[in-house]
DNA sequence: TTGCAGGGGTCAA
DNA sequence: TTGACCCCTGCA
């Protein structure tokens, strides 16, 4: 990808595929906030970053040479052709409309401890609730940072988390699935499970093991795969997808689980991706959509 | 103003 | 297969 160094930060030249309302607007990601202007503010990987589309290049404001290549060009997927799997999905002509609607659509590559937290969290939730839980989470339990006189806060570590009492974290706004959280966290703190080596193994093993945790059902699972672990054959179906689904190729009731099936024969390899096309686009255009950040 | 249903699922029975 | 679950919002 093309880039130049501005005063402080990259911008990315041509970014046609990257359009920071579709990214952070499609549900894989909780932690960027709309700013005054149309720019994006958020914490990932334990920087902070602000993002503007300016014409046709995307700013990436709050961050070095080395930090890019490091972490937000493989947070941000930017060596992947989004042009490319755009025109294969669009064969399909209800996901030609869809890629229309979200063409500025990438899916993040973030943490995956942070993701399974907050998948955990999004069970059952609002986004908006989902947002200011996982803010007060950070704010109240990761690690204080100052960047540009700018204080932010990390995600917390499994450990942290670990050490905390279940009220503590319903302080937080967790609800009842502060005991799934705790539960996960000391898993992995404890060293039952390495989420890490997940990103290695093949879809249906890395499934079954995030089934392992408390909290984690198959949507769960299958976004965890999807936003963290680049695993594109994942296709979470959430009510969302259910309805778009349902309404515009099964045109009958079906099961969340013969949905997921039907979806990954027809979309294949890239059904994560139309998952993604398809959510939005079903939130942009079917009913009510009223808790969108 | 008050009350109630329902939400980007999961768990347990 | 079905109800309970935190709690906030929208609506009657």
């Amino acid at each position: 990808m093309n880039y130049i160094r501005t005063k402080n930060g990259i911008l990315v030249k041509n970014a046609k595929d990257f359009e920071p309302r579709h990214v952070f607007e499609c549900g894989q990601c909780f932690r960027w906030k709309a700013m005054p202007g149309g720019s994006y503010s958020g914490v990932a990987g334990g920087r902070a970053l602000r993002v503007k589309k300016v014409g046709n290049d995307i700013l990436l404001e709050g961050t070095d040479e080395r930090n890019f290549h490091e972490y937000w060009a493989g947070y941000f997927d930017l060596s992947r052709d989004y042009g490319a799997i755009k025109e294969t999905l669009s064969r399909d002509p209800v996901l030609k409309r869809a890629v229309e609607y979200g063409s500025g659509i990438r899916i993040l590559k973030q943490d995956v401890w942070e993701t399974l937290v907050s998948f955990i969290i999004s069970a059952n939730n609002r986004i908006p609730r989902i947002m200011s839980t996982i803010e007060r989470m950070c704010q109240s339990f990761g690690e204080r940072k100052e960047q540009n006189g700018e204080t932010y806060f990390d995600f917390p570590a499994p450990g942290r988390l670990a050490a905390m009492d279940e009220k503590d974290l319903r302080g937080c706004g967790c609800g009842f699935r502060a005991k799934y959280v705790l539960k996960a966290a000391r898993i992995v703190s404890e060293g039952r499970a390495d989420l890490y080596s997940l990103e290695n193994a093949d879809t249906e093993d890395a499934r079954d093991a995030l089934l392992y945790f408390p909290g984690v059902g198959p949507k769960v699972a299958d976004c965890i795969m999807l936003f963290s672990m680049a695993k594109f054959d994942a296709f979470p179906v959430d009510v969302w997808v259910k309805r778009v689904m349902e309404h515009y190729y099964l045109k009958r009731e079906t099961s969340l689980a013969q949905i997921r099936r039907l979806a990954c024969e027809r979309f294949g390899p890239l059904a994560g991706v139309a998952q993604q096309y398809l959510f939005y686009y079903a939130r942009g255009t079917m009913g009510k959509a009223t808790d969108r950040g």
